[in-house]
DNA sequence: ACGATTTTGACAATCGTTCTCAGCGGGTCG
DNA sequence: CGACCCGCTGAGAACGATTGTCAAAATCGT
């Protein structure tokens, strides 16, 4: 997790439910495919942050062809279940990482990509109250520190 | 400002620069043009963060026109020299502010932009303390809260 | 196996941003 | 002022990441 979820917007289902009552909305419960799978295996192979392309590339070399727009959704849908962190790179591109389920942030060398997860209470109740202080509601937030690490020293 | 800079590209030039001479290498000195002045003075007409398309527009409507391509220039220059503000949106783009000079974050309003400019030492400390006890040097960082304002709940 | 539903993937379409390059204009020097 | 140098501008092409399209393929519940 890199930021703390807001309330998303959730868009209730508009097909009509046959089944059985579920008051918040049953859920379409997604196929395991073999595209979906590879996409998460892959996803364990790797420490740092990585491009949907650099994703596919990473399948394709494997074998395990998967479509770009594939690659994409899934990487997407990994990413709003909290299965993996996405961040953007200073050029605004979308990178992921497969990470551990907590709320954590990301110390990452700016030059082999090395990411180290880290957490900070403090901080996380530090945008809280400030937040709160503004009487803003429904918060997250972004932190991520960029560095040199001992190797790339 | 919105992180601390990461010792990229320059450094020693902050504001230093001065009329005389300096030994590294001369600077070829922006030259002062009516588009760079009508996209300072736009800067400074709003209190949100826009993209570089939105500023583009409402130079248009103030009968200031500046060729798009200029006014991606134009901001990209001003944020790289520290006099305003660029940050990523959340779907990505890069979005405009004209701040104070000191280092500080924002709690930014994800339904009507509004900004509000905050500061923590603490916070400050903590990366920096993060990033040292894990042999990170040259550490930079970017923190931004998002969340709902009074006015929008 | 069968029909309903979801997923896939090749390709087109978006869209923000950058590149090109001919023409313009500010600054300078004589 | 006039010639020049060179940064600056802008219209449009080019780019590159991401999303949309939609017919064919895969899955699921029965
Ligand atoms: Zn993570
Ligand atoms: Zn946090
Ligand atoms: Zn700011
Ligand atoms: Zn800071």
């Amino acid at each position: 997790m890199t930021s703390t979820e807001p309330p998303t917007t959730d868009r209730a289902d508009q097909q009509t439910a046959h089944q059985t009552d579920q008051e918040p909305a049953a859920k379409p419960a997604l196929r395991p495919t073999r595209q979906r799978r590879a996409v998460s295996e892959a996803m364990a192979s790797f420490e740092d942050f990585r491009s949907a392309q650099e994703i596919h590339e990473l399948l394709r070399n494997r074998g395990e062809a998967v479509g770009l727009a594939t690659v994409y959704r899934t990487l997407q849908r990994l990413a709003d279940a909290g299965e993996i962190d996405m961040l953007r790179s200073e050029d605004g591109e979308a990178i992921y990482r497969a990470c551990s389920t907590t709320h954590h942030h990301h110390l990452v060398c700016r030059s082999c990509g090395r990411t180290v997860e880290v957490e900070g209470p403090a901080v996380e109740r530090w945008t809280s109250a400030i937040a709160a202080e503004h009487g803003y509601g429904e918060v997250s937030h972004t932190l991520e520190i960029f560095g040199t690490c001992p190797a790339c020293r």
